[in-house]
Formats: C-alpha cells, sequence, structure tokens
DNA sequence: GCCTGCCTTTACATAAGCTTTACATTTCCT
DNA sequence: AGGAAATGTAAAGCTTATGTAAAGGCAGGC
C-alpha cells in the first residue's frame, strides 16, 4: 500500500530483523545497514530513501556524526532513536538536523505511527530536486550547465533569472508567492515596494518571448506568479 | 531570527504565560487560545501559522476534536501536547493527522528543539501547501493552484473572491455572518453600510452561475450567507 | 582605477480589482 | 398594506499592484 522506501541503521541485528518484519508488514521496504558507515553509504548513494531511522548508539560512526554528514549533501528526513531516555541527547540529535527522535524502548505502534506522520508529511514537499533537468513545453533547463533553450535556441540569462525561472518551473501549475521567490532565490524576506522580482521576471518574459509566443508565466494579483503547464 | 507566528492552544493561563514567555525568547511570535473553539477559529483564520501546539484537555472542544476538524481545510503542522504519557493517546494524535506529540511534563529544551525541527522541515514547503484542496459538488477549489473549476470548467475569480469561496466552502452548510467573512478575507472589521462582502458575493454567484443551474450561495437574511451542500 | 555585468531602485503608465454609490428589489415587521 | 431595513447588482470611483524603461549602485575582473 504505501511502497515507502525505509533505511534502518541500527547494529543490534535482532532487533533490525524484528523492525524490519513488522514494518514489512505495514506495507514498508526497509534496507538495514548495521553500522553507521556503511549506512551513511546508502543513505548518500543513488537509492533514494523516504526516511531514514537512525540508532545512536553505533560501531564506525556514531549516529550524531552520520546525521551531521548525511545533512552536508542530504535532507532525507531522520528519525533517531535511541537506548537512552537522555533529554540532553534527543535535543543535540534534533538540533542538528534529525527531525523526530524516540527512546527506547518503545511501542512498535507509537514507531509506526510516527513514520506515518512524517512520510505523509514528507509527500508534501515538490518531487523535484533542484539538480534535475527541467522540461516543459518548449521550455529546457538544465542546473548542471546553468543552461536554458527555448524552441531550441539557448537564452542567455543571468544567474537569478535561471533560479527564478528554475524555481517557476519545479512548482510549474502552482501558485510561488513573490515572498517564496525572494526567499528562495535572494534569501532575504521580500520587502514593501521590492521591485526586484517583478524586474526579474519581466526580463525573464522578453528573453521567453524571443523565441516562443505562449504566455509562460502568468501573473497571480496580488499573491505571485505560475508557471503555466503546456496545454497541449 | 525565527520570526515565525505559533499559535497555542491550552487552557492552562499560568502555563501558556510560562510558554510564551519561553518561546518569545526563542524569537518566536505566540498566539494564545485558552480553548478549544477559540483555538480552531485562530487556527483557520487569514492568520498563517507555521506551527500550532494544541493540548489534549481542553473546554469546548477537545485537541483531537480540534485537530480533525483543522484538518477539513488546513494542513498546518501541530505538536500535540497531554498530561497523559498514554501511548494510546499518542497514536491517536498521529494517526489523525498531528506531526509531532509530547507528552507533559516536558523539557522545555525538548519542545523548542521539536519546534525547530518542525519549522524548518515546513520551511521547505511553499507557503500555500497548508491549505486543502476542496471539493462540493461540482466545485472546486485548490488553493495550491489558485484555481477554482464548476463542472470542469476553470473560473476566473480575483483574490479576494477565491478567499470568500474558500471561507464558504471550508464552512459548507454553516452560517457564515458577514463580519467573519470581512474578519477573515478583508481583515478588518465590517462596517456599518459597507456593502464590499456582499458586492463580492454577488460576483461570486455570477460567476459560479455560468456552469451550473443550482444555487450554492444562500442568503441568511439579517446574519451571513452559507454554502449549501450538494444535495445529490 | 576603470570596465562590465547584473542586481536594485526609481519613476511613471497602466490595469486590475476593491469599494462606494445609487437605485431596484426583497424581506420582515406591525 | 405600508414602511423600514436588508440585499442584489450595475456602474463609477479610487486605490494599489504590476509592467517596464531607465538610472543608479555595487562587485569582480583586468
Amino acid at each position: 500500500m504505501t511502497d515507502k522506501h525505509l533505511l534502518l541503521i541500527d547494529d543490534d541485528i535482532e532487533y533490525t530483523q524484528l523492525l524490519s518484519e513488522y514494518l514489512s508488514v505495514q506495507g514498508y521496504t526497509l534496507d538495514i545497514a548495521n553500522d553507521g558507515e556503511l549506512g551513511l553509504n546508502m543513505a548518500t548513494s543513488a537509492t533514494h530513501y523516504d526516511l531514514i531511522l537512525l540508532d545512536v548508539m553505533l560501531p564506525k560512526l556514531d549516529g550524531f556524526e552520520v546525521l551531521k554528514r548525511l545533512r552536508t549533501s542530504h535532507l532525507t528526513p531522520v528519525l533517531m532513536l535511541t537506548a537512552k531516555g537522555d533529554d540532553y541527547d534527543k535535543i543535540l540529535g534534533l538540533e542538528i538536523g534529525a527531525d523526530d527522535y524516540l527512546a527506547k524502548p518503545f511501542n512498535h505502534r507509537e514507531l509506526s505511527a510516527r513514520i506515518k506522520a512524517l512520510v505523509r508529511r514528507m509527500a508534501m514537499l515538490p518531487t523535484n530536486s533542484t539538480q534535475q533537468n527541467l522540461k516543459l513545453g518548449d521550455v529546457e533547463l538544465s542546473p548542471s550547465t546553468q543552461q536554458v533553450t527555448c524552441a531550441d535556441h539557448p537564452l542567455e540569462l543571468t544567474g537569478t533569472e535561471f533560479s527564478v525561472l528554475q524555481l517557476l518551473m519545479i512548482n510549474h501549475g502552482k501558485l510561488v508567492t513573490k515572498n517564496d521567490i525572494s526567499e528562495k532565490v535572494l534569501g532575504r524576506k521580500l520587502a514593501a515596494f521590492d521591485r526586484s522580482i517583478d524586474m526579474h521576471v519581466s526580463n525573464l518574459r522578453k528573453k521567453l518571448s524571443t523565441y516562443s509566443q505562449e504566455e509562460k508565466i502568468k501573473t497571480l494579483r496580488g499573491a505571485g506568479y505560475q508557471y503555466l503547464v503546456a496545454t497541449c
């Protein structure tokens, strides 16, 4: 039913077996790593995990260290587990980027409920990563080369224009508020009377219109902008 | 620094005062509701909350009920609090849509860490994604795309019209007073002889009637308006 | 130091849409 | 029925958001 892919990093082999069975029944696919090093490798591999269950006490690389290193490159949600009921541990874990924390021994149904809650919430995130190539209608955007083409003609975009277009394309069909654009692209809150975003959008439209007639960026007055999905 | 807006729903006034102070220092803006009904109202008002802290034991409407009703229209993250350490409660809360659960008495720093973790994760979402899509009869409303369709035909609504319709649809079957509409949509009290709401409703009706005959918005004279539930 | 490119600000025209006005119509009360 | 109050709505008025050209400013490169 759920078909979500989880990674469990825990050195207690008996325990992992048990959890594995329990979570399989719930409809999750579960991979297991019995030490921190392997766990980190798997977590950062090409395999996409929807959620990582991470024990704190681990051989080779402890849970905090795994989390810290994972967070340098990945935003995968992490639920930490620990034998200690130590508050300090909890707080530290959450501070350095864990999404939830559960002290052993825990009720399996609580674990299951917390997993479900996290997965449910994560499903709301836009699926596209910022690394992915995007193609919508006659517009193609390639993050690796910073290149955008419209009807096969390359466009000369500035870095900011590129980022704005990318954000709009990732969220195509959806409203993207000016404040979101400002925060994500310019790294600052939208101030009153700040017209920068309008200008970048205006410039984008001008460049996009060079090789294509159809309107691509729609204004939602009082709200923001929206990249129109191809109607064909 | 954070500047995040939280809503605390808890009837223990002393306790809320304390938490309020504590969280203010952390840089959060905190609104407080001392009963479930008020809390639900505030949570569904035009004010956007980044996170709701919800006690289970509440006068008028208990925490579970508040959460259930909130979730019919909003996906705002909720952290539940409870005096009981009851696992069953926790699981129930998480099942019906809470994002986290903390048993009282808790370490303030743990609360703070969990809030931070949730807010951090939620910051990755587009702003308007915390509102549910609504569908009643042949009318569909989608906050993320700011799109309303009637019998599968898209309607061109203004921002205000959209918000009025959303409010009416959220409270379908119930009376929504003009003052409520004015406060939640326009952000101001309804003044005498103010006909704005009437006009917005009038325009809405006109647009809705384009593709559908049945009356959708009923006038309750002297009181307000009501979105009629589909009779089929 | 001086380009050069790009982001931001300024300024103004324009358009969108919210509010007000005015009047017709309906409802309710006595 | 008569009248007051509330509502429906077209149209005018007004406020504000937006589009965009042009000027200003800032930083990196040569």
